[in-house]
RNA sequence: GGCGCCGUGGCCAAGUGGCUAAGGCAUCGGAUUGCAAAUCCGACAUCCCCGGUUCGAGUCCGGGCGGCGCCUCCA
């Protein structure tokens, strides 16, 4: 696991042997999250999974900081309470969570709810000398604390500043509030050195060890809270404490925006023709929510939650991500091939891959492949994605594993030729489910496909219907048209037991009716009415049906076993 | 100015001294299909540039060029 502390991979210990404590820095709740504050929570449930799938007790804590001066400000902008501006985005906080399926976080401390804790981790500095009063606020004096920036790599005799504006209130510029003094109308708490609030770092010394004591394994955060943040923390608690604070530092890379839809990186290379990048002005860099970055459940409700954590999974956490919606789509496309596969071992089984039990230790994952190719070659795939997350958590290259047992598991079907042909309890169904035991066993690992993607649109199924209907009463009006009336009655005869009447008028045909399965049924019947189309070799009509629902973005798919179909 | 990160095929991306440089997306062939879709097979990079260390480097060192972060709030 890689360590800031050390800046480099050091062999996994823990404090207490089979245990894991890890704390990781979560918002300021002062404004709606955006993608990028998801790449620590994801990261991480990844790594509580992965160290629970080893064998460990792992405890897992991310605190919300919901005392701030930009709380504070945000509060009297909008006229409502500090406390109601931290609920509204608490709620959107956990809400972006629960999309991406970060669902193993034990403790969700609140800074407010910690107040007696880092009244009494302040105290104590004062008390050993490490800070001190100053009208009413508290500093922490950097001075005195010899390991100051051993985190970031910086001495506080070359670290620029002139203290800010409470300089004058400050022994030194590089000194640090504990505490502040309430100004009048805001929210305070009493303590030894009057009403006031904490100080944005004390929250975090006061809350890990509240949780996870004086010294504990792993604490995580972005790579932007290096400095001043975590260098902050260090010195308050290793101060307080005289013991190491964290044994692993874990900074994740931080996520920029990339201008320019379709093109991610790389040089700009502008020949040919040029998508004129009118319209929306993309913002390139880095995404901060002072830059107005946000609307990260918008892009929940468009992409889906899998799709994103997918997206954040490819690269490795410690590098930095160009992100765009395309890039999102573009992992989307990759993602479809594991449902495809889903749904083909449902075709096979009638079984569904979202309820296969799988291992949740590695011992009980090993498979036994005995002479098995396939399972042997599965056997290969979960080895070497067991060693990329071995090797400071390796998703990127854990993924590529994944696509390799796909890519097994879907050749296995073809050469067993499993699909329409019925076969039951043959060794190769049980291969078959065997190794996709194996896949759900590693995904589970990474947190995805723990359940089916929940359909995004119900308002969009009725516009469909609405889509497919008009397309089925063009069809039946060709028909008539030409003369033929066995497919046109057919039509007509087919839709009634759905509940849809069609009704013939002077200006054209209208229809009514149908209820909550009408999609699905009348999509039923055209594919029913394009299989006759086929079975008298009239190609015209059993083509158009196909290509006017690929115009409608429905697409066909003949299978051994019947045609499904499926919308993008 | 100080500290630090990054530069792998059209795009994304793994790889941290040694068999044929993972994988995904896209593209192009082939098998399959009435035609498609899906699936499978195949094609597609010598790793920003220069120099050095080494039997051997994308991988280590030095120097360039280019992109980015922190030093102020920030996941």
């Amino acid at each position: 696991m890689y360590n800031t502390l050390s800046k480099k991979k050091e062999p996994f210990r823990t404090v207490e042997p089979g245990k894991v404590s890890i704390y990781l820095c979560g918002p300021t709740v002062y404004d709606k999250a955006h993608i990028g504050h998801m790449v620590g929570p994801v990261i991480f449930d990844c790594i509580k999974r992965y160290l629970r799938y080893c064998g460990y007790e792992v405890t897992w804590v991310v605190n919300i900081t919901d005392v701030d001066d930009k709380l504070i400000k945000k509060a009297n902008e909008r006229g409502i309470t500090m406390l109601e501006v931290a609920e509204e985005n608490i709620a959107d906080y956990n809400f972006n969570l629960q999309a991406l399926g970060v669902d193993t976080i034990d403790h969700f401390p609140r800074a407010t709810d910690c107040m007696d804790e880092i009244i009494e981790l302040i105290d104590s500095l004062v008390e050993q000398g490490f800070a001190y009063e100053s009208q009413g606020d508290v500093y922490f004096e950097v001075s005195k604390d010899r390991g100051y920036g051993k985190l970031s790599n910086r001495n506080v005799e070359q670290m620029q500043g002139e203290g800010g504006e409470t300089a004058v209130l400050k022994r030194g510029p590089a000194d640090f509030a504990l505490w502040k003094t309430a100004k009048p109308g805001e929210p305070s708490w009493e303590s030894p050195w009057g009403k006031g609030r904490p100080g944005w770092h004390i929250e975090c010394s006061a809350m890990s060890r509240k949780l996870l004591g004086e010294t504990f394994d792993i604490h995580g955060g972005g790579l932007d809270l290096v400095f001043p943040h975590h260098e902050n923390e260090i010195a308050q608690s290793e101060c307080c404490h005289s013991k190491p604070m964290v044994t692993y530092w874990a900074h994740n890379g931080l996520l920029r925006a990339s201008s320019a839809a379709g093109k991610v990186g790389g040089r700009g290379e502008r020949e040919g023709e040029v998508a004129s990048a009118t319209g929306e002005e993309a913002v390139s860099g880095k995404m901060s929510r002072s830059k107005g970055a946000g609307g990260l459940a918008q892009l929940i409700e468009r992409q889906g939650g899998e799709r994103i954590r997918f997206f954040l999974l490819r690269t490795h956490y410690r590098s930095t991500v160009l992100f765009n919606e395309p890039a999102i789509e573009e992992a989307g496309s990759g993602l479809d091939g594991f449902y495809r596969l889903f749904k083909r071992y449902a075709r096979i089984t009638g079984k569904d891959f979202y309820e296969l039990v799988a291992p949740l230790t590695r011992e009980e994952g090993e498979i036994n492949a005995d002479s098995n190719p396939v399972l042997a070659a599965a056997t290969n795939c979960r080895k070497k994605f067991l060693t990329a997350m071995d090797d400071d958590f390796n998703t990127g290259g854990a993924i590529g594993e994944l696509f390799e047992l796909a890519k097994i598991i879907n050749k296995h079907c073809d050469d067993s030729q499993l699909e329409g042909t019925g076969q039951q309890d043959t060794p190769a169904i049980a291969t078959l489910e065997r190794s996709l035991i194996t896949l759900k066993e590693l995904t589970s690992i990474l947190g995805l496909f723990g359940s089916a993607v929940a359909k995004p649109q119900t308002e969009g199924e009725g516009a469909l219907l609405g889509e497919v209907m008009q397309l089925v009463i063009d069809l039946r009006a060709e028909s008539r048209a030409k003369k033929n009336f066995a497919t046109a009655d057919a039509i007509r005869d087919g839709v009634g037991p759905i509940g849809i009447v069609l009704e013939d008028r002077a200006g054209g045909t209208e229809w009514s009716g149908g209820g909550a399965d009408a999609l699905e049924a009348v999509m039923r019947l055209l594919i029913e009415l394009r299989q006759t189309a086929r079975a008298t070799k009239d190609f015209a009509t059993s083509d158009a049906i196909r290509d006017r629902l690929a115009a409608l973005g429905v697409t066909l798919e003949d299978r051994a076993g019947g045609t499904e179909w499926t919308k993008a």
